[in-house]
DNA sequence: GTGAAAGCGCTAACAA
DNA sequence: TTGTTAGCGCTTTCAC
């Protein structure tokens, strides 16, 4: 194999064969130091390294896997890549992953149950060693999916009591307190929140931290100051329009996510009432347009980097030295305020 | 990893042995009713059907990458996953992709050449089939790495004199003239282009579309108006700043892309102008977030789904039936005008 | 420390 | 039409 200078000649592409030969090893020791085993002599690893070189080898990870068992593959399953809360998200689990000598496979739910269905069995046939489902409650059509397969899955606030799935729990309290602190301390005390759609886990908790703020703050929660949107920028807008049908009307305003946000800053805009002259707004997630609106938004900061490394680390663990304790498999992700141009003092009129 | 027979307890997860078992078939029959062979009876492939479901089988793509010698997935590898214009692109590659049995690896370049080249590496290791390189720009350090591996690959707005390479063109021309029709219809005859950095080939190609388009429109080009910015929000505010030093000054305004025109948004804001009322802006992407602003920008949209679309194609004709024209390695993505808020008559004064 | 050889789970000849 | 069998490229005993 080795002979008639090394060139690029239209040969196959070399495998492990190729190297021993040119190396003048058996594959066993090309094999091994590859995998970095201690008990290659020097002497044997250089003339393999050199041989790998020439050959612009590359191992096979579909063999690799199949012998080892092991595809080091992990899953990630988000609500929608287009969804400005996941790429950074993705991203960042990419990072971690790659770093620890993981490939990701990345699939897109679409918020739609045979969609995700699909992608659950496409990861189970490339045997990934586990999933992190990010769809913040539309996990049920995967539960069973993957629990039979007996392969570790993190979820975000959600629980499973199965010893190999963790959960990823979002500390939102910190954060909205922080939020209601910061408005309260610029002279607000007519402060109204935009919720999220009650179906979702996540805005009901959002609301109900938000309540805790306020009277934390010894603010009082107006009922009609507490209005149910969905989500969207339209639903953001509409809570605006709502709020303006209201005699008493707040002076401050925090969504429980961007986009909510971003759809009173429009709303807003094109009634010309100027934000934050006349109104203050808090956003959630800090969606990497938060910083570009007009103004840009004040907003509590979900970390997706933290977010990421949780649930790698979830993960991980479960694959390489699973947890028994309940306790040692559930992960805390923090937020925090981040003050930009959106939130100022009240009106003079209020 | 000894071998004890046919062994079928409930705690290993399934193989094709296991299928053939309980179907009481030759693992061959099992293989190809899943691989859709006409040959199989019905009433074999009923049972074959019946003990998969029971099972909850999945058959390992390792094994039958390594036997068949095609791992049916595709690499493509983007810039960078939180800009904005790749999401989407990356959706619809994967969706596109998906529907046709590939599954497909994703990697960010991050800009930086050493991230690139393992990232490649990576894909290689796992034996794509074939690899969009969506980075605009920066492809040179994994042309020879790839070319090597004699794989297909497909490259925006490169070309690569290999007969496995294929070029995605793109047709900025076409919905620069709209929007410079657009707003010479309105009235506009002192019209700016702020360009992206002239390191990159597509801006180059932007900015000299523009001055064709001017010219077709009879409107003249102002050398001064001509501004070299950076594509990114800061790009954009400078850029804006610096007209407004200039004693003779533009009523609209073309950017090479979105983000430079937000940050257009973004100066005026600050400045007091409004737009379109004092000044027009019009884009370039179409990114999501262009429909959010203050004002909705008015921008060229470069669709991504058809990129998207493009790419696979071009990879799939490649990896089933090579093309060896050059011609037939090429496709065209054209680019159109999205009307929306930003752009608008001239002010008086002009 | 090194090599020979036995499979990992599957597909594709080739037989029957 | 169905079954038998030889590998795909690699890791991992087990000898030496």
């Amino acid at each position: 194999m080795a002979r008639k200078g090394t060139r690029t000649t239209a040969t196959k592409t070399p495998d492990i064969r190729t190297v021993a030969a040119m190396a003048k090893v058996s594959i066993a020791t090309v094999s091994r130091t590859i995998n970095g085993s201690p008990v290659v002599s020097e002497k044997l690893a250089k003339r393999v390294w050199q041989a790998i070189e020439q050959l612009n080898y590359y191992p096979n990870t579909h063999a690799r896997s199949l012998v080892s068992g092991r595809s080091r593959i992990l899953g990630v399953i988000v609500e929608n890549i287009t969804n400005p809360f996941f790429p950074e998200l993705v991203q960042s689990f990419e990072e971690i992953a790659v770093a620890n000598g993981y490939e990701v496979m990345i699939s897109s739910s679409n918020s739609d149950p045979s969609v995700l269905t699909n992608c659950v069995r496409r990861m189970l046939e490339r045997k990934v060693e586990g999933v992190a489902v990010m769809t913040f409650g539309e996990e049920e059509p995967v539960l069973d999916q993957l629990a039979n397969h007996d392969i570790p899955i993190v979820l975000a606030e959600f629980h499973l009591d199965d010893p190999k799935a963790s959960t990823i729990l979002l500390d939102y309290a910190s954060g909205i307190r922080a939020a209601v602190e910061h408005l309260a301390k610029l002279g607000h005390t007519r402060i109204a929140f935009l919720a999220g759609p009650h179906k979702l886990h996540s805005a009901i908790t959002r609301e109900n931290d938000f309540r805790n703020a306020m009277e934390s703050a010894s603010l009082t929660v107006q009922k009609q100051w507490i209005i149910e949107c969905d989500h969207t920028l339209k639903g953001g807008m509409a809570g605006f329009a709502h709020l303006q049908t209201l005699e008493a009307r707040p002076t401050a305003l925090v969504c429980s996510n961007d986009m909510t946000a971003i759809g009173v800053l429009r709303a807003a805009y094109m009634k010309d009432m100027r934000v934050p002259q006349d109104l203050s707004v808090v956003g959630l997630d800090d969606i990497d347009f938060a910083e570009f609106t007009l103004p840009p938004l004040t907003t509590i900061r979900l970390s997706r980097t933290d977010l990421a490394r949780a649930a790698f680390e979830a993960l991980r663990q479960q694959v390489e030295q699973p947890k028994q304790s309940k306790l040692e498999r559930e992960f805390l992700v923090s937020t925090s305020l981040v003050v930009r141009g959106s939130t100022g003092k009240p009106p003079a009129w209020a």
